[in-house]
RNA sequence: GCGAUCGUAGCUCAGUUGGUUAGAGCGCCGGUUUGUGGUACCGGAGGUCGGGGGUUCGAGACCCCUCGAUCGCCCCA
């Protein structure tokens, strides 16, 4: 590389490869698994003003305070890079007027943007697959999401992976909670690790995670949000758990399980690999696959009528780091392999393959460099059949001599008879079986 | 924002306590052999050793700064 070259920006990838088929395998099992739960593609602007997020967010969550890609454009005005798809949603939702529509379940994906240390499942640009229902306060909405949810990840064969499921109650009920908990841990604030101390003022609910031995002593006997759920909270969260014993979804009860974000209320969730599983393995310290919530209070915040929501968000790359293996899914199959080894035939090689792509078989063409070396650069390709076109001795045309690269007979059969399928379908080639020890021969018609 | 490890050909890496023209494998390009073929052999291209400064007679190796990567803390997907 030369030093002239410009470096891609810190924390962005380049993604390829296997890598780049896993991604792909994540957005397509997301997008056929939400239209069988009839979520509407949504599709919204990358940056917005700055303060769709600083208000929907929270002004002293981290995302906020030290996070955002933020820039002033020409005009002045500034603008940030949405470093989730929630407050954007929830922006779209109330400048379209989708309130017409409600109760509406949509899905999105695509880049978000977070100024954070890169490290194994992070990144600055990341993506994420989104799904919300939007106007819809009953239970039942947080159970389908789940669903569809537990749905995505099974369908990408992810294993050790387990629903964490709480409840932070209502408005008063998180409140009544948060207040306890300073309380509880401002008693022992000395005792505490220096990061909990700070967090018992930003924001006390994250102590209850927090891995430092010295905090857990105290967070053992601390406050439960049990003690403070009213009958509504606790019904509602009821009637979650049970709608997801009855959908097939199994889950966990995490009593401490928090969410980072100002606007959570009642449901909240985070599907988490097992401790010591595979999958936990392959995520490093990045624990979090898919996270989310209900925010029946965002709408507000962002100066719209009081709407219920829940949604969840999971990260692409995390996604796809748990599905690299199974590699078996991802590879394509390359069909065909078109190739000549005689110089002023390549037209015609350039035919042919024209006419199996154009049929709908994967056909990957080797016509330059040295012609000695074409047939083993085709052959390491490990397509299912090569075609070498050669001259036609007897009637100054060409042949394409095929070669069925396979492991049994059933499936060189098979591949002929598909083959002789594709060859009928144009009238300038014909097929006929055996010539030479090539397992089969198509001739250009004049 | 903090900490640890690392940065040599397109890729994976080797380069001994600092010592002459910086190496290997794979890949790429070409040739020979084989001769309808997933072989072997030969050759070639490609590196101002991430960048800058310093110590030294001499630095890819040592020191400082910087950029980047990886992993962890914080936080999150």
């Amino acid at each position: 590389m030369s030093k002239n070259t410009p470096q891609a920006i810190r924390g962005t990838q380049d993604i390829f490869g296997p890598d780049a088929e896993a991604f792909a395998f994540v957005v397509e099992t997301f997008e056929r698994v939400r239209r069988l739960y009839r979520f509407r593609r949504v599709e919204m602007p990358v940056f917005e003003k700055t303060e769709v997020f600083a208000r929907s967010i929270g002004e002293t969550t981290d995302i906020v305070s030290k996070e955002m890609y933020s820039f002033e454009d020409r005009g002045g005005e500034s603008l940030t890079l949405r470093p989730e798809f929630t407050a954007g949603i929830a922006r779209a939702y109330l400048t379209n007027g989708w309130q017409q529509h409600a109760p509406v379940k949509l899905a999105t994906h695509g880049p978000l943007f977070r100024y954070e240390r890169p490290q194994k499942g992070r990144y600055r640009q990341f993506h994420q697959i989104d799904a919300e229902i939007i106007g819809a306060a009953e239970p039942q909405a947080d159970v389908e999401l789940l669903a569809m949810a537990d749905q995505v990840i099974r369908e990408l064969g992810i294993t050790g992976v387990t629903l964490h499921l709480n409840t932070l109650g209502d408005a008063d009920s998180r409140e009544a909670w948060r207040a306890a908990l300073v309380e509880h841990f401002r008693a022992v604030k000395g005792e505490l690790s220096e990061e909990s101390q700070e967090r018992l003022e930003k924001n006390p609910l994250r102590i209850l995670d927090s891995k430092d031995r010295r905090d857990r002593q105290f967070v053992a006997d601390a406050p439960v949000i049990d003690q403070f759920l009213s009958d509504e909270a606790r019904s509602f969260f009821d009637a979650v758990t049970s709608g997801l014993d009855a959908a097939g979804v199994k889950w966990k009860r995490a009593e401490s399980l928090v969410r980072g974000l100002d606007y959570y209320r009642h449901t909240a969730f985070e599907f988490i690999p097992d401790e010591g599983s595979e999958a936990a393995g392959k995520l490093g310290s990045q624990s979090t696959i898919l996270g989310g919530g209900r925010y029946d209070g965002l709408m507000e915040s962002l100066g719209g009528a009081p709407t219920p929501a829940v949604g969840w968000a999971a990260g692409i790359e995390r996604l796809a780091m748990l599905v690299g293996a199974s590699d078996t899914v991802l590879s394509d199959r390359l069909t065909y392999v078109v190739t000549t080894e005689h110089e002023g035939l390549e037209p015609i090689a350039w035919r042919l393959a024209s006419l199996l792509r154009q049929a709908g078989s994967a056909t990957d063409v080797i016509l330059t460099g040295s012609v000695k070396k074409r047939f083993k650069k085709a052959n390491s390709l490990e397509a299912d059949a090569i075609l070498v076109v050669r001259p036609d001795s007897d009637k100054q045309s060409a042949d394409a001599l095929i070669d069925f690269k396979v492991s049994d007979e059933e499936q060189r059969v098979d591949l002929e008879m598909e083959f002789e399928d594709i060859a009928s379908r144009f009238s300038e080639v014909e097929f006929a079986e055996e010539y030479h020890g090539f397992d089969a021969k198509l001739t250009f018609l004049q």
